[in-house]
DNA sequence: TCCTTAGGTAAACTTTCTTTTACCCACTAT
DNA sequence: ATAGTGGGTAAAAGAAAGTTTACCTAAGGA
């Protein structure tokens, strides 16, 4: 049980929603940090940490906390990443339809 | 105004559903009737027609309808496409940013 | 002390997506 | 006539995302 279709469909939602692709931008090549980003995206904190938080897990986004005069301050950078939805997934999909036939 | 982030997250938003990336899976190099789709997928018919409706709005798959015995089938059939995520489409959104930062 | 800032959580609300139920039409076969 | 099939819609229920409001901790500076 592979469930491809599944997972890589989890994956794609990461993916699928402008903000975190907004995210993944601006903090391409360069660190950010929270302020940052949610000064240029207008978001409010809790929703940052929300989008943050899937980007991270995913591994699209990492995160490095560093204490700047007693507070911890934390930097976000885009990971090198590709991720492509062709021909190949869905062969690897179709197979498994397949094979769930028996 | 281009706003490449929503128009790439809703393309995204498409192919994020293990259903229908199973449907293009399904259909991919061959023809494949409705009845044979909903039959496989385990899926209502209202339910594999709204799938449906969003892969062909989105150039996914595409659709032939033939009269069979006064009966209209049809019949879909996954297009050529690759569609890739990656620093390329980012570094556009990143531009849109900073272009609209004025 | 009190206010501010950085990070965070929990709960509630809203919006969007997925899925089901109940219907409609047209044509075929019994 | 009526039951069956293929295509379809509309409305509503359910589930999952996205977003806001209110609140908490800990440290720095006025």
């Amino acid at each position: 049980m592979s469930e491809t279709a599944e997972e890589f469909a989890s994956l794609l939602k990461v993916l699928a929603n402008p903000v975190r692709l907004k995210i993944l931008a601006l903090c391409l090549n360069k660190e950010r940090t929270s302020k940052e980003l949610r000064k240029k995206l207008r978001l409010s904190k809790p929703l940052l940490i929300a989008h943050v938080r899937k980007l991270t897990s995913a591994g699209f986004l990492s995160c490095r906390a560093e204490v700047v005069k007693g507070r911890v301050v934390k930097y976000y950078r885009t990971e090198r990443f590709e991720v492509c939805c062709g021909e190949e997934i869905l062969k690897d999909i179709l197979e498994e339809l397949e094979d769930s036939e028996k």
